[in-house]
DNA sequence: ACACAAGCTGAAGCTACTATAGAGTCAAGG
DNA sequence: CCTTGACTCTATAGTAGCTTCAGCTTGTGT
């Protein structure tokens, strides 16, 4: 299988199959004497697995431990589960964070109904006086 | 005002005051002979209103599209409310994401309770096995 | 023989900063 | 007057997770 016929089956780019390579989390494949990168089928499986952990949001750093674990399979699989649980709590942390921000959003929206000139605009009036509430620093890397 | 001094005013850095500035957001100040940037009240208001803009998770896209509006205080507010609705669709849209993600974790997780081994092991056979999701793109800039 | 698709590498671009190096400025203390 | 230390200056590189581009080579179909 090359890359284009590989990226096909995984749902995304060529470029991204490259770029994985490089960032150490799917493995060099053999190559043809023309120098293309040839796969098989544990690579395209790999590459779901990746895919998937993206999908879920995992960052490479998880998904790089996930896969270390893997790779020891008679190993006890509760550090598995202990990459998965963090990553669970770090999506929960971002859902509260967001649902906090909703409500403060809204109570902004409220504010002004529009028809004001920009100056009356109760928006943009409590935009600026608004006090700022320090963040805790970032807790999770999900944005 | 000198830098440091308007960064503690706003809870930022010195360095994303001059980031802001090299970005378009805060407007350059005046220079003291000796070349340091003197700020005045002006300038801390913008910079509160930009950090609370931050602070909602807004993009400096959509915070350029505030200040503009802000600029011509006599027109109809009805673009700044916009903007708004907007990014509150953002965050919507993306509250919604991460709670659908919730539920494949949760459903995930529910497969393995540890003590297995690797090659046993739920979470890892779920993750390889999972059917890829196609995102429709970016709909939003929050992570 | 020639066009066109698909592959290759390496580098730059994206967001919103943060961090570093190496210099200059300024007020206070000795 | 001189030094110390806090503050400031510019310019550059790094972060995550890709995407895009330039310029080239390889393979395929007619």
């Amino acid at each position: 299988m090359k890359i284009g016929e590989l990226a096909r089956n995984a749902q995304c780019t060529v470029e991204t199959v490259r770029y994985y390579e490089k960032a150490g989390l799917l493995a060099e494949p053999a190559r043809t004497e023309g120098n293309f990168r040839v796969y098989g089928a544990e690579h395209l499986e790999r590459l779901r697995l990746i895919r998937n952990c993206r999908a879920l949001d995992m960052s490479h750093e998880e998904i790089h431990a996930l896969l270390r674990l893997a790779q020891a399979p008679d190993d006890d699989c509760g550090a598995v589960n202990a990459v998965f649980d963090q990553h669970i709590a770090h999506v929960d942390t971002r859902l509260r964070e967001l649902t906090q921000l909703k409500i403060q959003l809204s109570s902004l929206r409220q504010r002004c109904n529009s028809g004001n000139a920009v100056d009356a605009c109760g928006i943009l009036q409590g935009l600026a006086a608004m006090e700022i509430e320090q963040q805790p620093g970032r807790h999770t890397h999900l944005g």
